[in-house]
DNA sequence: TTGACTTCCCTACTGGTATTAGGTTTTCTT
DNA sequence: AAGAAAACCTAATACCAGTAGGGAAGTCAA
């Protein structure tokens, strides 16, 4: 193989740089990442870095891209849950998303924030969220469909407030306790009580739907 | 009087300063301030500003206790309509307040967000956030007294949940659509619906409380 | 094994930053 | 007009991101 130890010593050495980058945002703050102090810790000079990352915002894309598919990953495990019992599913996802994002502040400020000056995410980078999005949607929309919501839950709407929720629950522990956790953290504590206020709020007419898949009646309508 | 013009003075330079201080974070972001731009906008040296303030961090500071004040300014109007109808009036405040943020974004990073590594507020820029989380509480009160929240709402809990909710729309709203008005902004649109799922998951048990001051009946709970 | 090629890392440099030290000029009061 | 205080300056320190260009080391084909 050609290339291939070279390669691998290459991504390895990326991914410490990435490591390392993190470590930096923990202790000086997200928008304080300096090149140089990545460059002392790894053992190496500060142009070195520009062989493996063009600028200092590929960093931070990647990470963001990291931080994207980390986040989603985590709502992998509850897609099976989705068919059974949407409700308890979203809430089990909701429970682990929010875990994550506590355990990752860093990524999860570069989610949810937008606190590094000129940097915005590349459109790659971006393209985990649209799946996370999407899979939200399905999500709420599997919930109507067992009846447990309105129809205007999985709408754009419903969809909007839902992430707005959320966000919001973690965006003030982030801001006003960012080191806590879940289990303890003012806010994070709110996330079972903030999925009920959704759901009470798309609670489903009186005598509504129930169609489950053998009903003729009203299709998922996915979008 | 000793010191009047001078101190007039000089309180026009602090101003000044802050004022160019926002307008270099509207362009280049929150945590890219530069003393360096604002002292060339001034028209100064940059060893000048700190005639006026210790260090950058203190501009932050200032900034942080302005943005307070300002918002919490922007419910004064609102509390009279608390005796009348509390919600009515605890939704015009929040709409009035979600309206100040977006008009502000500078200042609205600073209070929702933790964007300056190294920046916290001093307990006394932070005074005026203990003001506002207790009018907060109390209009909460006022419509658990007007029958129109339970009892909860008002609660540790209620108020921790309801600031996560808003918090989040303007969260949400910074992070994804930063310049958008807010009648068109894709979350801020969403005021009024998460005030009503507010009061929906907080609606008074049926012939609950109701305990009012002269009132025999119930209060509008428009939903 | 040798020569060519590529990757990696370096030093040196440019132009930017926050902040301090210490001196000069301006402004106001007496 | 003299003196004091405030305002402002230049100079310097110690950082930072990023570029240019050169040397060393690994890897391949002959």
């Amino acid at each position: 193989m050609r290339d291939d130890r070279r390669l691998r010593r290459r991504t390895e050495t990326v991914q410490e740089i990435l490591d390392t980058a993190i470590e930096v945002m923990a202790e000086e703050g997200v928008a304080a990442l300096s090149m140089a102090e990545v460059a002392r810790r790894v053992g190496v000079r500060p142009p070195s870095l520009y062989q493996y990352f063009q600028s200092k915002m590929a960093i931070y894309d990647r990470l963001f891209e990291r931080g994207m598919r980390e986040s989603v990953g985590i709502l992998e495990p509850y897609r099976a849950g989705l068919a059974e019992d949407p409700r308890a599913a979203i809430t089990a996802g909701q429970q682990a998303a929010i875990a994550w994002a506590m355990a990752n502040p860093v990524l999860a400020q570069l989610l949810y924030w937008r606190p590094v000056p000129g940097f915005e995410p590349t459109p790659q980078a971006f393209e985990p969220a649209v799946r996370q999005l999407e899979l939200l949607r399905a999500a709420l929309q599997a919930a109507v469909h067992a009846g447990q919501l309105a129809p205007a839950a999985a709408g754009d709407e419903g969809v909007d407030l839902y992430t707005a929720l959320m966000s919001g629950v973690i965006s003030q522990q982030l801001a006003n306790e960012p080191s806590a956790q879940v289990e303890e953290g003012r806010f994070t504590r709110l996330t079972q009580t903030a999925v009920d206020m959704f759901f009470r709020f798309y609670a489903p007419e009186e005598g509504e739907s129930v169609d489950s898949d053998l009903c003729p009646g009203r299709a998922p309508a996915a979008d």
